[in-house]
DNA sequence: TAGCCAAGTCAGACATTGTCTAAGTCAGGT
DNA sequence: ACCTGACTTAGACAATGTCTGACTTGGCTA
């Protein structure tokens, strides 16, 4: 992701201070931010972003590829800079909390051609829920 | 489902209009609605309905059981009166569509003990997607 | 059957999350 | 240094859902 500067310039895209503290606040660290605390993180480097700038950059990162949104529940998106990487997520039912998790096996195989009504499917989505230590001790 | 009255009323519960027309609309069909499709087809049976009594009246089914929440995507909750068997979803990227699936295999035990940090894993979604037939005509 | 009253319903205010608009600002090429 | 279109901004707006507090009623009791 140290890169994706690099890479957002290629693409002909305009460097601003803006972006850069986005970037600079997703690098990094393997976290599931929402918009609102990606914006909180940015206004600390950079007082005057915008939430409306924060919301189109995430928007940007995604359509690159570079970020993945992650809805796990009801509330808030979740952006996610672990776009490496495929993964699943496991979420605690009771505080939200996320964990990346890398299950086995391909759940795409599992789906025989006579559930897929004629779709093309491309994509599967896995999430998996329980109550997290922190949870359960308390 | 037809015997959903009965069972409110075993649990205490008072029978009223709004509750059969809400009932009423999820019998039967396997469908996916939204809480505002619900609330339209329950006008056409019982004008006086109000939008608060169908998310209340939805929200008791789905804690007797009764009607599963369904969110698939960051529009609105739909509601599934298919709660008997289990069952996954395939989500048309394009148009929405939903069909329900039925994969062979467990998911859950293809989330290794290290792979699930202490957590008490209880439950696993698993959304397909792709595009449906209709889509892929036109 | 009439009366009671807690459970249920209602309209509309409010909350959360995200998108859109239109006016001002600025990055980067010339 | 100047221009210009891409970018940013504040705040209005939209979609979905929750909450409040006054009103209504199902079902029990006598
Ligand atoms: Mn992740
Ligand atoms: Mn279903
Ligand atoms: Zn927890
Ligand atoms: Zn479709």
């Amino acid at each position: 992701m140290s890169d994706l500067l690099e890479r957002l310039r290629g693409r002909g895209w305009r460097m601003t201070a803006q972006r850069r503290v986005v970037a600079e606040v997703l690098d990094g660290e393997h976290v599931h931010l929402t918009a609102d605390e990606v914006h909180a993180r940015a206004v600390a480097k950079l007082p005057e972003i915008s939430r409306a700038t924060v919301y189109n950059t995430l928007g940007e990162l995604v359509s690159l590829g570079e970020v993945l949104e992650v809805a796990t529940d009801r509330r808030a998106k979740r952006y996610d800079p672990n776009a490496h990487r495929p993964h699943q997520h496991l979420v605690c039912a009771r505080c939200g909390a996320i964990r990346d998790v890398h299950p086995t096996g391909n759940p795409l195989s599992d789906l025989p051609d006579s559930e897929r009504f004629g779709f093309a499917v491309s994509d599967v989505e896995v999430t998996y829920r329980g109550i997290c230590p922190s949870c359960a001790a308390a």
